[in-house]
DNA sequence: TCCCAAATCTAACGAATTGTAACAAGCGAC
DNA sequence: GTCGCTTGTTACAATTCGTTAGATTTGGGA
C-alpha cells in the first residue's frame, strides 16, 4: 500500500509549502491547491486520506468546501483557520471537520494530528506494547514472556499488571503502597498480602532464585526495586 | 443503542462539573473521576466511548494513563491540558489521543470536539466481507473459513458475529459487557454463559489449542482479545 | 553474639470466573 | 410428521487469583 495522501487547500502560498514540507518529511504523499475548485476538480480523480482546509479561500466558502467533503468523501478533514472565535470552531466541527487548528500553528503539531486521525481511520494499528530485559522479551498484549532460548511462559493478567509496573520503573524504588494503589488495591485491607503472591509468582516464572533474586529485590520495611535494564520498543 | 458514554478524569472539581454538565445537557451519558486508580478500576466494568483525561492528576502521570487507554481500549482519547506548548501536544497526540485541547476551554467546543469523535467512532469504514489472518480466509458472504492447506470449514451465523466483532478490532481488549452489547443479547440475563459457548465453538473451527489457544486470548475477569493481523479485502 | 518481633514468602484452600460437553428448543427442508 | 442444523441453557470441570496460615527471613536490641 502506498503512503497515506494529505490534501492541503490553502491560499497562501508559504503556508502550502509549510504544511507540504512538513507531511512529505514526516512520509506522507501531499497535493496542495489554493483555489476551491481546484481542489474538487482534483478530488474526481484522487482519494485523500486526509484534507487540510483554510476557511479563508479567495473563491469560495471554507465551510461549505468542508460540509460537502464531510458529506462526500471519506476523507478526514483538519480546518485550519485564522478565526479563532470558540463559535468558528464550534461550527466548522458540527459541519464535519474531525479537527480545528488556529493559525499560526507549529507545522509539528499539524503533523501530530494528521497522524491521529490516520489512526481512527484504519481503526489503529496496534502499537507496540513490548519490552526487553536481562534475555527476556514481555509481550504484553500477548500476555507471554520468551526467554533467551526462545522458551515461552504466558502470564496472567494481575502477573502482567505488576510486571508492567516494574518495567515502567526499573531500579527504582517502589514502595508498598504506591504498588498497592497501581495494583487497583483499595487502600487498606488485608490486600496486603495479595501483592507479595503476585510476586511471587510472577518471581517464579521469571524462573528467579528464591534465595537470591536478580530481578526483582525485595528492600526489607521498604518494599521492591526490579533490577535490569529496560527497553520498550 | 444507549447513549454514548463520556468520562471524565480530572482532580479539579470544578472542572468535573462544568464538563458534566454540558456533556448531560448535550445528550450523552457521563461519568467523571477524579483519581486515575478510580477510573482505571470503573474502565473493567463499562466501555466508555469517548475519554476526556486531564494530564495534571494526584496519583499517576497522565501520559501513561493515555498510552494504556490507547493501547488497550477502544474508545477516542480526548486530552484537557493546562500544558500549552506544542511539544506537549505532540507527544500526547503521538502517545495515542485523538485530539488534545488547552485549558482554559469553553465546555462547547469540547461538546463539538467529543461530537467529531463519536462521528468517526461510530461510522467506521463499511467492512468488506473478507478477511484474511494468520493463514485463514474469513469469507462472511459464504460462512466460509478456509485455511493455509485450502479446507474449508463453514461457520454459523452466530458464530461469524463473534469472528467479524474480533477482527473488527484486532489486538484489542473486547469485554464481556462490548460483546453482550456487540452481539445484541440484551444487558443482563443469564445470556452471559452463551457468549463464552459461541466462542469456545469458535476456536475449536480455529483449531485452537484449549491449553494454549493462540488467536482468542481469555483475560480472566477482563475479557477477550483476539491476536493475530488482520487484513480486510 | 543470640533472641525476638515484625516483615515477607509461599503452599494450600476456596470463591469467582471461564470452558465445554450434553441436552433441548427452534426452525427450515423435505 | 422426520431429519439436520443452529443456538441457548444447564451442569460440571478447569483456571485464576485473593486469602489464610504457617514457615522463613530480617534487623535491632540485649
Amino acid at each position: 500500500m502506498s503512503e497515506p495522501l494529505v490534501t492541503i487547500l490553502d491560499d497562501e502560498p508559504q503556508i502550502r509549502l509549510m504544511l507540504s514540507e512538513a507531511l512529505t518529511e514526516a512520509g506522507f504523499r501531499t497535493a496542495a491547491y489554493s483555489r476551491a475548485t481546484e481542489f474538487e476538480a482534483a478530488l474526481r480523480k484522487s482519494t485523500p486520506d486526509v484534507c487540510l482546509v483554510d476557511l479563508g479561500l479567495p473563491d469560495r466558502d471554507g465551510l461549505a468546501v468542508v460540509h460537502r467533503l464531510a458529506l462526500e468523501s471519506g476523507a478526514s478533514i483538519i480546518i485550519i483557520s485564522g478565526r479563532a472565535q470558540v463559535q468558528d470552531r464550534v461550527t466548522g466541527l458540527e459541519l464535519g471537520a474531525d479537527d480545528y487548528i488556529i493559525k499560526p500553528f507549529d507545522p509539528a503539531e499539524v503533523v501530530a494530528r494528521v497522524r491521529a486521525r490516520l489512526r481512527d481511520v484504519r481503526s489503529r494499528p496496534a502499537q507496540s506494547d513490548t519490552a526487553r530485559f536481562e534475555g527476556w522479551t514481555a509481550y504484553f498484549d500477548r500476555y507471554v514472556l520468551i526467554d533467551e532460548a526462545g522458551e515461552e511462559v504466558s502470564f496472567s493478567h494481575a502477573e502482567g499488571e505488576v510486571l508492567r509496573l516494574f518495567l515502567d520503573s526499573p531500579k527504582r524504588l517502589i514502595n508498598r503502597q504506591q504498588m498497592q494503589e497501581a495494583l487497583g488495591g483499595a487502600a487498606g485491607e488485608s490486600f496486603d498480602r495479595a501483592m507479595d503472591v503476585r510476586i511471587s509468582r510472577l518471581r517464579t516464572k521469571l524462573k528467579e532464585d528464591p534465595k537470591n533474586p536478580r530481578l526483582i529485590k525485595t528492600i526489607y520495611g521498604a518494599g521492591y526495586i526490579f533490577l535490569g535494564d529496560v527497553k520498550w520498543d
